[in-house]
DNA sequence: CAGGAAATTTGATTTACATCATGGAATAAA
DNA sequence: TTTATTCCATGATGTAAATCAAATTTCCTG
């Protein structure tokens, strides 16, 4: 993944709270710059490789993790070996959050986070986050709203998954992908390389690595557009987002 | 569903929030005797006869609803036509309130739920739960929590969807059924009558009336339990259990 | 209680996808 | 570089569950 090692080199180090993908969107938007400071001055920066654990089901949750660059994925183990992908959380995004909304006994992880590309983390640990949450309750009410939202599009998913085949799944995917990670071409086209391997995108589709690979080659013979690679190259976007409702 | 209109008949009109099932559990337990006697006095209470839409996704929403006696089932339309049932909610318990906790625009349903049986319903409208929630912060929070549980079972139920076949999905919620629904019998088996139609069932488990027709037919040729009419008398838990997970 | 609409059962057939097997390509490590 | 994993592609085959088609039963309504 080169394209993320660059990403990881062209950050300055350590990391600036400020000038975080992080600062304009959702929960911390709601800081001002002098109250970030505060975050800034608690928090420590990890770097995971790509494929490393950040944090797993059933273990004792120690904060939260903003992303400061890469892609991360949260799955849950099933029964018999292997893990089902749940969702992905991208750079600028925060994860670990519900833990602490849960008023559970402990403090246990419901499921578990991994690197899909090298990864740079900012990390908050319990007593920080907490004293932030009491000190700025608007803050706790953000990470409520996000919560609500994870299970609206959990619904979702779920509803994709019971109702459309895997074809439909995977042009879903390619477009939510593109949103974050292509870059526009002439015309309605676009070009895109996603974070992950296709294999990981088999998993978050739920069906296997032939089944992705052939459903690839049955989109391309149709025109839908072509591969090389991890990289995409789609002709006309209209033409994929069609491909997302079965008909 | 003879057995509701029983249950419904003993009830006494208007139904007091002191004698509810729901007066122990959750999020209402926060509350003591007096300041439930305020909840008491801005509720209406209103009878669904089975089949009948409670709310609707998309449409406005009026405020939350507690289960006093029924069953209810949250579902979501589904590309084309139908709807997926996303999971059930019993008599004690409140739905409705993710979309107060959601900071959206408006205040649209993000599902729909619809009665399963007769049910009896106490409502509370937008003015008076948002009163509650400022005045009692704590239950605000419960149901916070109770939201990330919610989103635990959600990211349980579609790894299930994801890698175990019907009969064990049927299996497992035979079980979460029993729970609640079953009545004891001699050694270790138990008779229930669960509060749907099979074909509800078959919805419930994203699959379609006549695969559990057949599954329930091989579950009942090995011996796991028989079944007549709605009602399915299980001779021994331990048998059903094992069927849980796929071996 | 009669008639009509749903729900349930059973059988025959199809299908999307999984599984198994194998060779080649790419990436990482030595 | 060379070697070793892991990933990807492609063919052959198996299978759980969907679909289609009816007959039968249960339930609901007037």
């Amino acid at each position: 993944m080169e394209h993320s090692k660059r990403l990881i080199r062209s950050l300055e180090y350590p990391p600036q709270c400020l000038n975080c993908p992080t600062r304009d969107v959702a929960e911390w938007s709601i800081l001002t710059d002098r109250e970030m400071e505060q975050v800034e001055s608690c928090k420590t920066v990890y770097n995971y490789q790509r494929g490393k654990l950040i944090f797993e089901q059933n273990q004792p949750c120690t904060g939260i993790f903003c992303i400061r660059a890469g892609t991360v994925v949260i799955s849950k183990p099933h029964s018999g070996k292997g893990n089902i992908y749940i969702r992905l959380v991208h750079a600028g995004q925060t994860l670990g959050y519900r833990n602490l909304l849960h008023g559970r006994q402990g403090m246990i992880c419901s499921n578990s986070a991994k690197a899909l590309t090298a990864s740079v983390m900012c990390h908050l640990d319990l007593t920080a986050i907490s004293t932030l949450f009491s000190q700025f309750p608007r803050l706790e009410g953000k990470f409520q709203e996000h919560m609500a939202e994870d299970l609206d599009s959990m619904e979702e998913s779920m509803v994709g998954l019971a109702s459309i085949p895997v074809r439909n799944r995977l042009a879903r995917l390619l477009v939510s992908l593109m949103d974050r990670y292509a870059t526009p071409e002439e015309g309605n086209g676009a070009v895109m390389t996603p974070p992950m391997t296709w294999r990981d995108m088999s998993e978050l589709l739920c069906t296997r690595p032939e089944t992705l690979t052939r459903t690839l080659h049955a989109m391309e013979t149709d025109g839908i557009f072509h591969h090389k690679g991890h990289t995409i190259t789609i002709d006309d976007l209209e033409r994929l987002r069609h491909e997302t409702i079965p008909h």
